[in-house]
DNA sequence: TAGATGCATAGG
DNA sequence: CTATGCATCTAG
């Protein structure tokens, strides 16, 4: 017996006998599994195993140095072989490297990629009927029709065959029964539209054409490479990565197209399909989970060519990826923020790395980060500097609120009101923006000073009128607005305090009664499809005013609207954000973009108590230029080391955590720290203003809603904690330079 | 992560 | 005695 375990033990036997298999559990390192006989499984081969008493899909991994092995009297079989492709190497180095990057499981990202599974079960084929047999005794009348239209002798399917005859099913079904019709099973689905790339070629811009040709000259060219698409709003950059999605597909290549919302889906599909005669597939939440599967298994034999989807379709097993666009690549939304925490954008440029081949980031306003790796020559920008169809950018002029401080609760400032009257009176659209949901934003008791706050959170709960209750936008916690104060009773002594979008709308319902106005807020019901037909009313010129959140500020365009008012342009600038100007200036200009699409004369109006704020010059003066060298310089100073001081390194407190070692290194890295304490897995920076003066910490925590309650309870038995400390925090260092 | 296990508490 | 909740452990 001895002599036949050593034979077993020995590196005689083929290697292949046990191989390492990653299950999507929280576990970093793969498991061994016996492989049977007669069975063959290479890097990559998805496979169920045993994992305790439950079975699991996994992949098998490549074998790697050091591997924790097991007696193999432990050992269990892999129990079946999935018939789907195996994941290619660049998906599992991906699947590697995000882990790592993260400090995520390795099994939890495997997850992500596994996340379709009725993608590895085959298709079920559909029920097709066939005439085989005499007709029935009782010939009716819409038997009579359904035999008429399989005259063609061909296969139909059960609904389709019912719709051609128009009968009902059952009446289809009672001929199977009689022995007519025969059932035979159909290949299920349709086969992918192969994009055609020179299907509806659009004529393009001299500045469009430049930077098409650079593009499909770096595809064509293939090899990793980052381009940064920097064109205004209205330049038509779209056209442009067209045209390096064409260079893809004539490559042979598959595509993937990023967008930060699945609101904006829609729009780009028809878009898509105009340019090459076939829509792209589509990967997000909303998706079917027949449709996923699909997509899923025809993005991994290849027979998908172009896919567009949400942050999550980075971790589709393309087979042949050839190109990555990620586009509006500044919006925060790419953040993956819960489960394993990701950014898309970033990640989209590791795969590019990883398979060898380009990626390009497109954006009206990039980001600080994208635009310094520009500037420092790691990614390649490609300029479109003007509006394509002699549109021109609109002109953007401040009202100074300090100079004509509005009579109370008035919102609306004359300036404003006088030029949306004239583009109403010209038959043109104007929009009136605020970003802030609900009527106030704050209520509070003008007897006795009461102010109604989230009893989860410490923020002023938010009055929506229009629903009748008081709501917290940070946790969702609602409640009924009473009629009097809860603290001293008085009645009908509360005041709502600021303006909220619905207390903009009644304004202007005030001062535009004869407009046809709309109100446009993500609370408000009705869903994706509401919003959807309603931009689309706004498109064709159904309304003349728009009053909206930020739902307004992206996508879509609006060919009639030339006045775009901001009813509150310093509304971003007052958080602790260290992105705080950065944001506000990519809000600003997209909305005020929002206007003069189409050409015309076109005017943005930016009510602020701040005009001569960078932000706002930038804006007012169209000068992004002047924008972005005065942020990276900002940031460069606030974030970049040295720092004035390193507080402390909170790092992880659980021995086992794979965090631990890299964080006991970037606390020795990184001296001098007050402290050391140990939270998790996921890192974040996070600045501390104490006063004028801003700490630097560098923390290691499960997630980032853990941060900020961690950090106070040290920073209170540091007796730091009092004093109104403002703490910041960033889940992604590398995303601030 | 998910399921199994062990222990404490509540209820009939 | 069972039901239920919570913390802890473990998987090849």
């Amino acid at each position: 017996m001895a002599q036949t375990d050593l034979l077993f033990d020995s590196p005689a036997a083929s290697p292949r006998d046990v191989v390492p298999v990653v299950v999507p559990v929280a576990l970093d390192h793969a498991y061994s599994y016996r492989v049977p006989r007669g069975v063959t499984v290479q890097p990559g081969t998805i496979v169920q195993v045993p994992l305790g008493t439950r079975e699991v899909t996994g992949v098998v991994w490549d074998d790697e140095p050091g591997g924790e092995t097991v007696g193999h009297n432990r050992l269990k079989p892999i129990a079946a072989v999935h018939d789907a492709p195996p994941l290619g190497e660049t998906i599992r180095r991906f699947v590697d490297w995000v882990s790592r990057y993260y400090m995520m499981p390795r099994g939890m990202v495997l997850r992500m990629v596994l996340r379709s599974p009725e993608a590895l079960e085959p298709e079920a084929p559909i029920r097709g009927v066939r005439l085989v047999g005499a007709p029935p005794e009782r010939l009716t009348p819409a038997r009579r029709r359904v035999l008429e239209a399989l005259v063609d002798g061909l296969a139909w399917s059960r609904l389709g065959l019912a719709a051609q005859a128009g009968v009902s099913v059952s009446v289809v079904d009672g001929l199977i029964d009689c022995g007519t019709l025969e059932t035979v099973e159909l290949r299920a689905g349709r086969p992918a539209d192969i994009p055609e790339p020179d299907y509806g070629r659009l004529a393009l811009t001299d500045d469009q054409q430049a930077a098409a040709e650079d593009l499909t000259a770096t595809v064509a060219e293939g090899g990793f490479k980052v381009v940064l698409i920097d064109g205004v709003t209205g330049s038509g950059k779209t056209e442009v990565y067209f045209e390096a999605i064409a260079a893809a597909v004539k490559a042979g290549r598959q595509a993937l197209v990023l967008l930060p919302e699945i609101a904006l889906t829609a729009e780009f599909t028809d878009r898509f399909a105009a340019r090459f005669g076939a829509k792209p597939e589509e990967w997000h939440s909303d998706v079917s989970a027949k449709a996923r599967a699909r997509t899923w298994r025809g993005v991994a034999t290849g027979e998908v060519r172009c896919v567009i989807g949400a942050r999550s379709a980075l971790f589709l097993p393309f087979r042949d990826l050839g190109l990555i666009v990620v586009d509006e690549e500044h919006d925060g939304a790419y953040k993956q923020d819960e489960g394993v925490v990701y950014h898309a954008r970033d990640m989209a440029v590791v795969r590019g790395r990883l398979g060898g081949f380009p990626v390009v980031l497109a954006s009206a306003t990039p980001s600080i980060e994208s635009r310094v790796n520009a500037d420092q020559g790691r990614y390649r920008r490609l300029v479109l500097p003007s509006r394509v169809g002699g549109a021109r950018l609109p002109e953007i002029s401040a009202i100074d609120l300090r100079q004509k401080t509005l009579p109370r609760g008035r919102a609306i400032a004359p300036r404003l009101q006088t030029a949306i009257d004239e583009a109403i009176g010209r038959g043109e659209q104007a929009l009136l923006f605020l970003n802030r949901r609900g009527y106030a934003p704050l209520t509070l008791c003008r007897s006795c000073g009461h102010r109604f706050e989230c009893p989860n959170c410490s923020t002023w709960l938010v009055e929506h009128r229009f629903r009748g209750v008081l709501a917290c936008h940070h946790c969702g916690h609602t409640e009924r607005r009473p009629d009097a104060c809860p603290s001293c009773g008085d009645l009908d002594s509360l005041t709502a305090c600021g303006p909220g979008v619905e207390r903009v709308a009644e304004e202007a319902a005030a001062l535009f009664p004869e407009a046809r106005r709309l109100v446009l807020s993500s609370d408000m019901p009705g869903g994706t499809k509401r919003l959807k037909d309603e931009l689309g009313a706004i498109a064709k010129g159904e309304f003349d005013l728009v009053i909206g959140t930020q739902l307004v500020a992206k996508g879509h365009n609006f060919p009639k609207m030339t006045v775009v008012g901001v009813v509150d342009a310093d509304l971003g600038l007052a958080h602790g954000d260290p992105r705080a100007a950065e944001k506000t200036f990519q809000l600003l200009q997209q909305v005020t973009g929002r206007a003069g699409r189409a050409g015309g004369e076109a005017r943005g109006f930016l009510q602020t108590h701040a005009p001569d704020h960078p932000v706002m010059k930038a804006i007012i003066a169209g000068d992004r230029e002047r924008f972005y060298t005065a942020e990276i310089d900002e940031r460069r100073r606030a974030f970049m080391p040295p720092f004035s001081r390193l507080a402390a390194v909170i790092v992880s407190a659980d021995e086992r955590e794979p965090a631990l070692a890299a964080a006991r290194d970037l606390a020795g890295a990184i001296p001098p720290a007050d402290a050391i304490r140990v939270l998790g897995p996921a890192e974040a920076p996070i600045a501390v203003m104490r006063g004028r003066h801003r700490l630097r910490f560098l923390v290691i925590a499960p997630r980032q809603a853990d941060l900020q309650g961690y950090l106070a309870q040290w920073l209170q038995g540091r007796r730091w904690g009092k004093g109104g400390i403002k703490i910041q925090v960033d889940i992604d260092p590398q995303s601030f330079l």
